[in-house]
DNA sequence: GGCGCAGTCTTGTCAGTGGCTAGATTCGCG
DNA sequence: CGCGAATCTAGCCACTGACAAGACTGCGCC
């Protein structure tokens, strides 16, 4: 009764945000956000042209929601996190293994930034962010924790933009960004 | 004979390499590069429809002049940089001064990858980026170059995505890298 | 069980866009 | 002065996003 494919006997799909979702992705990824078409994406779940825009509103709203899940799957990655460190590891190893969300996610001018599903995910995400961020003797917590963020956030773009390819070789990039890690000042002095 | 503004009086408008380049780049701060339209470009330099794509073929011809010279212009900011934490600094400003073309130089899916002054343009600015990264002892120099580019570059990336407006508040971000720039160790110990 | 309604999908349409081709105008250089 | 090259114009086509009006159907409620 539901055809999660894009094979479909009935008339409605069934799972059709679904499926434009993940066809989304794989566009993006693939060619990034500026290449999404919402009518190649009808088309690829075998719809009308029209069909997505029920579930999505517009072009922004796919985004929007993109971006939310995004911010979700990152909250629920950072969520077992244990060191600042090991933070870090795992928000690379985001960005890495989600691509597409991470693009759209900090991509202000796509999305719809009133949205509240996406605030409320942001949030989420954002305390996660910032739990467990001890500060060193004498540094400011808050500043730690952009700091690390900066170099995490930083290192997983630069990665994705191939700036940095010669250096990481066919290393994982989490792993290469432990060795990162340590040019953080320690909080022993 | 050459008016290089908007108004025009002869067939030739003289300046319209410059002018649509101009006039993207406000597009591109205020709107993003998706807002970004060649007749719209076009329209605003008081020319025909067609006119843009003499100069740069195509939109992503466009996109790859813009990071081009975007990247001549950081190589030229880092250029009288004397520390590496003064580097950073600079690299700071050069985003939040420049924040068109440091979208679009980052976005490898709007630019002609083989494009050869993109690439020389690219290349000039990589070895300022490198020149005169001194390795603490122990450590690999390209690892604490890439340490400390992925942190100038994923701040100026959260500051330019109104991720951390909260913390920085009024204060010009460069100002406020600095106190980041304390937290890569120093080749001290 | 059946009925209505809300959610889902379709068809049709319109303005705007990118990119192509052919042609007009003008600049620069010999 | 004249000619080739650079620059700009005009027209066209395929495609896109957004909107409106209508068709289909599953679900809950009586």
């Amino acid at each position: 009764m539901t055809p999660r494919s894009t094979e479909r006997s009935s008339y409605h799909h069934g799972g059709l945000r679904q499926a434009v979702l993940a066809a989304a992705l794989e566009v993006i990824a693939a060619e990034g956000p500026g290449a999404l078409s919402l009518r190649d994406l009808a088309r690829r779940a075998g719809v009308s042209h029209a069909a997505p825009a029920h579930h999505f509103g517009d072009r922004t709203g796919l985004l929007t929601a993109i971006a939310a899940q995004g911010f979700e799957l990152l909250a629920d990655t950072l969520a077992g996190g244990t060191t600042l460190a090991d933070r870090g590891r795992r928000y690379v190893r985001f960005a890495a293994g989600h691509p597409a969300h991470f693009q759209v996610m900090f991509a202000p001018a796509l999305l719809r930034a009133d949205d509240p599903d996406l605030a409320a995910a942001r949030e989420r995400a954002g305390a996660e962010l910032r739990a467990g961020v001890a500060a060193p003797p004498g540094r400011d917590a808050r500043a730690t924790g952009i700091a690390a963020w900066s170099l995490a956030h930083g290192f997983a773009t630069l990665y994705l933009t191939h700036n940095v390819d010669d250096a990481v070789g066919g290393v994982p990039p989490e792993e290469y960004f432990d060795g990162l890690t340590g040019f953080l000042t320690d909080p022993r002095d």
